[in-house]
DNA sequence: TCCATGATTCGATAAATATGGAAATATCGA
DNA sequence: TCGATATTTCCATATTTATCGAATCATGGA
């Protein structure tokens, strides 16, 4: 059971947002846009110890979901559009040949 | 932090389709569409034992991804398109709101 | 250089997840 | 009813994931 690179990327990316804090994050990075957020503010807006932030943002960077920059003495982490995206192009490719499914495309359109 | 019911769905849809064995599972049902497969086919198809695929399909119950009926001896699991809809649904509107995202709902209109 | 700040790494521990053989359950045909 | 088949549940075990304090690393200001 061969697996290929393009699945093993969908799981990775599939699993680091398959957690509550992970989401979370992901949500406010979305929100914050291209300009991203600080990990100390990430923890101070979650309520969580800086480490265990730490721990969540490497899944996140590990998937390719978020990059990083530095900024002084901050890392300022930002949403990877473009990967979620082809996370959302995989599922709709092969995860989602039924009817139901094929409306979406169509959803928000003309 | 209280985590709403929404989200909650999410993480554990996202969890379930996190697994090599249970994305394949996924996916082999999208392709057979309504008729579904049988648990036992499953396990063959993808040359896992009957008691760790049975683990994986209780997953993939418990997030709402498959249904299932009996069929004489055979359990039979569908792919729920509906949940999936929403799956995507809840990525495109909560976590995809840049411009690369925004694309993608306008893909395969026209 | 020294200190404060922002963040990650380390390490120990706890909890959840994955695996698969053996036993139990359900259905059907003879 | 008996046996074969299809599947799940039980159990023990292995692996992965999550948590978070303490130690470490990097940056910038005095």
């Amino acid at each position: 059971m061969e697996i290929d690179a393009t699945s093993q990327a969908t799981i990775r990316a599939l699993g680091a947002l398959a957690q509550e804090h992970r989401l979370a994050v992901f949500r406010l990075l979305v929100q914050a846009g291209p300009d991203g957020m600080a990990a100390g503010v990430l923890a101070d807006r979650l309520g969580v110890p800086a480490s265990s932030l730490s721990f969540h943002l490497a899944q996140l960077s590990n998937a390719g979901l978020v990059g990083q920059r530095r900024e002084s003495r901050s890392i300022i982490y930002t949403a990877d559009y473009a990967a979620m995206n082809g996370l959302i192009s995989f599922l709709t490719e092969n995860c989602c040949a039924g009817s139901s499914c094929a409306a979406i495309s169509e959803r928000d359109c003309a």
